[in-house]
DNA sequence: TACGACTCCATCAAAGGTTC
DNA sequence: GAACCTTTGATGGAGTCGTA
């Protein structure tokens, strides 16, 4: 059964990017519900061209809004009385989406809640169910563990345990690698992943999308050892994984997974 | 079971590059 | 030019597998 409420999902963000910016539909109606997005989905770029080219005022408390305002659509999913969300599931789906384009495990994930996030996978909740970024739950968890100290110390601990595949497969154009979850490539393969949306979202000392060692160990300052051991989060392990899975290295178990696009500077293999 | 060969990975150290 | 960081070759250790 379709869940009753609009959800936004990639062709009706693309709608409302339209009408908003495009076509400059009158009213507060649709800026309002992009600014709920942009909040969501942790966009300042997008806020700030609200608040600048639609004159959207509200959009100019993006950074002390974002972390109340962004949480709207999923606030029951903080509660430690879910009744309500199982029985929504067992109504729409275990996987039914939300109004910004989460399934259940991925607000469960967001908000730390651990026993809901058992309680959805007992019933069969989909680990590796994407959004329209690809980000499953495990991404959600994470990018709230990168920038909340309190959340990478409390509730990710439990939640990488239930979450995190036991490896990843990769297509590196011509071959497919599977990274398994012991190796160092593993996290950081996930942790670019998560931080890949941010490098368009935010503004950037690089504009062309790529990653150093210095944003992962900014993501990684909090983590607990049972995500990253202590000796893997150090710059001189980073780089050297880094540089050792860079296309044309000539390195026995390189895994082809980035591209070097300047000196300490990485993209993904395209 | 003991042993050696082998795979895979982390770490060290030195050379080289970048930035201020 | 110094300090800092990245790159890269070498090395050693843990784990696995096959064989006597």
């Amino acid at each position: 059964m379709p869940v009753p409420w609009p959800v936004f999902e990639e062709t009706k963000v693309i709608e409302l990017l339209v009408k908003v910016f495009r076509e400059q539909a009158p009213g507060a109606k649709w800026k309002q519900q992009l600014y709920e997005y942009a909040t969501c989905h942790d966009e300042p770029q997008l806020a700030e061209w609200l608040a600048c080219e639609t004159r959207f005022e509200p959009a100019k408390y993006f950074s002390q809004q974002r972390a109340t305002f962004g949480r709207k659509t999923y606030i029951p999913y903080f509660a430690h009385h879910f009744k309500d969300i199982l029985r929504q599931c067992e109504q729409y789906g275990i996987d039914h989406r939300l109004p910004m384009n989460q399934a259940p495990l991925m607000a469960a994930a967001v908000t730390g809640n651990v026993p809901l996030v058992e309680a959805l996978l007992e019933r069969g909740a989909n680990r590796e169910a994407v959004d329209h970024y690809g980000y499953n739950a495990l991404h959600w968890a994470l990018r709230e563990a990168f920038r909340d100290a309190r959340f990478a110390g409390g509730p990710l601990a439990a939640l990488y345990e239930l979450l995190a595949p036991a490896s990843i497969d990769v297509n590196t154009g011509d071959r497919l690698v599977r990274i398994d979850r012991h190796l160092s490539e593993y996290f950081i393969f996930q942790t670019l992943w998560v931080l890949f949306k941010s490098r368009f979202t935010h503004w950037q000392r690089r504009a062309n999308g790529a990653f150093d060692t210095q944003a992962i160990l900014g993501a990684w300052q909090h983590l607990p050892a049972n995500i990253v051991r202590p000796e893997r989060n150090k710059r001189q392990h980073l780089s050297g994984v880094l540089a050792r899975n860079e296309i044309h290295r000539d390195y026995a178990y390189n895994r082809a997974l980035f591209m070097r696009v300047a000196q300490g500077w990485y993209q993904f293999n395209p």
